[in-house]
DNA sequence: TCTGGGGTCCTAGGACCC
DNA sequence: TCTGGGGTCCTAGGACCC
């Protein structure tokens, strides 16, 4: 059996454990530059704000009902995460963490009673952490899911807050379980599926393989294994190497100057070399982007993007933002409003495999980027960077509504005082 | 006026190999 | 009318996830 075990509204969760007065009350966490909703909790989900909502478009009732609003604080987040994975180690070592806010556990080596079980983790996650989760457990990935689902909407098991599916019960809940809400069915499928006259998963295994495999390739077939049982997805219990990092941001207001994206470029090739250098490996490709907002008119849209391969690996910031400055120039074209600029680093190698140019003589400031990433932890991200990066920033995230790092900056601890 | 930031996998088609 | 039989690698685009 598996289990997916995933925090509920886990942002506002996150901000609700520093901040108690929150309990019970609408609150809502924001995107990058405070844009749209990313996560709500149940009182906010009840007025009728949707996931990805922009603000603008619920800013009234923010107002009517006095919702409460953060940008996102991913350091508060991030490290809330780890303890959430760090807890549900102390249950099994055979786990995947599978995004910032749920894990699958692989149960198969577990005697205990699966009720109780569940139940245990539930409540130490939450007392040890203070996140609420919710516990799906089944015999495959996809059917945990499913039973997480149901653990946290359904009506009668949500306010238990775990869901155990078995071939007992499993045929009857994919009767009732709607096509679109199954992990791995998206607006796409899901359309395709209701035309075709599927409306639950069960009618969704009932579809002649050849059908599935002719619309929806092998994965829809794995898919479809799943739901009846079989395992087909396995869990990945060691993290595989990325293939591609990326590092991105979109501006708060406009930028059109060539010089305002080199440094936006310049601190996204930084931080991508940086990445490459925390899981020790270089890459062969950097790719830099830039696009006007997908809102403008046709007009004034412009979107494009350039690989460049480099003479040799490498995780320099030096040499990545050499190349990725490089690549805008080619580009950039004037008269543009700019709404994003990123760089994604690919053709990845780990650091002691990189092959070396015959000719050139190997570039070695290792030792330099080693002490950058040390002063840059000791002192905070980004206090010593390349001049190219710029100074004024102007083009740089608004989060003006940001909760403090409570549990990972010193002088953002939370002050208590008795008597 | 205002709309996020990351990733993965699969397929088809073209270029190329012997 | 008929035009071999295998392969690999790469890329773009589409679908999906959180």
């Amino acid at each position: 059996m598996v289990a997916l075990v995933d925090c509920n509204n886990f942002f506002v969760s996150c901000e609700r454990i520093f901040n108690p007065a929150l309990e019970g009350r609408p609150v809502v966490v924001l995107s990058n530059n405070d844009g749209n909703a990313v996560a709500r909790s149940q009182e906010a989900k009840d007025l009728g704000i949707k996931l990805g909502q922009p603000l603008f478009e619920f800013q009234e009732l923010v107002d009517k009902h006095h919702i409460t609003l953060f940008s996102s604080n991913y350091t508060l987040y991030g490290d809330m995460s780890n303890r959430v994975m760090e807890g549900l180690r102390q249950f099994t070592p055979h786990i995947e963490v599978y995004s910032i806010d749920e894990a699958f556990l692989d149960l198969s080596r577990m005697p205990y009673d699966l009720q109780e079980y569940s139940n245990r983790i539930k409540k130490t996650i939450r007392k040890n952490t203070g996140i609420p989760v919710s516990v799906g457990v089944a015999p495959t990935k996809t059917l945990a899911k499913l039973a997480n689902h149901m653990a946290k909407k359904h009506p009668r098991h949500k306010a238990k807050g775990f869901f155990i599916l078995d071939s007992g019960n499993r045929e009857k809940i994919l009767q009732e379980f709607p096509i679109g809400e199954i992990w791995g069915i998206g607006r796409a499928h899901a359309e395709r599926l209701q035309k075709h006259g599927v409306q639950t998963a069960y009618d969704f295994t009932q579809l002649p393989e050849r059908w599935v495999k002719e619309h929806m390739s092998v994965v829809g077939l794995r898919l479809q294994k799943e739901l009846l049982g079989q395992q087909c997805l396995s869990l990945a219990l060691i993290q595989p190497a990325k293939k591609g990092m990326c590092t991105s941001r979109s501006f708060p207001k406009k930028v059109t100057s060539l010089g305002e994206l080199q440094e936006a470029v310049s601190t996204h090739a930084s931080r991508c070399a940086e990445k490459l250098r925390k899981q020790n490996s270089c890459a062969n490709q950097v790719t830099v982007f830039i696009n006007t907002s997908r809102f403008n008119e046709p007009a004034k849209l412009y979107s494009n993007s350039i690989t460049v391969t480099l003479p040799t690996a490498s995780n320099s910031t030096l040499k990545v933002v050499q190349y990725a400055l490089q690549g805008l120039k080619l580009i950039y074209r004037a008269d543009y409003d700019y709404k994003k600029a990123g760089v994604f680093v690919s053709g990845i190698v780990p650091a002691q495999q990189v092959q070396q140019d015959l000719f050139e003589p190997a570039v070695n400031d290792g030792l330099l980027m080693k002490t950058l990433d040390k002063l840059n932890a000791r002192f905070g991200n980004g206090k010593v960077q390349l001049a190219s990066a710029g100074l004024k920033k102007e083009w740089q995230l608004k989060r003006s509504l940001l909760s403090p790092h409570y549990t990972t900056c010193l002088k953002d601890v939370i002050k208590v005082s008795i008597g």
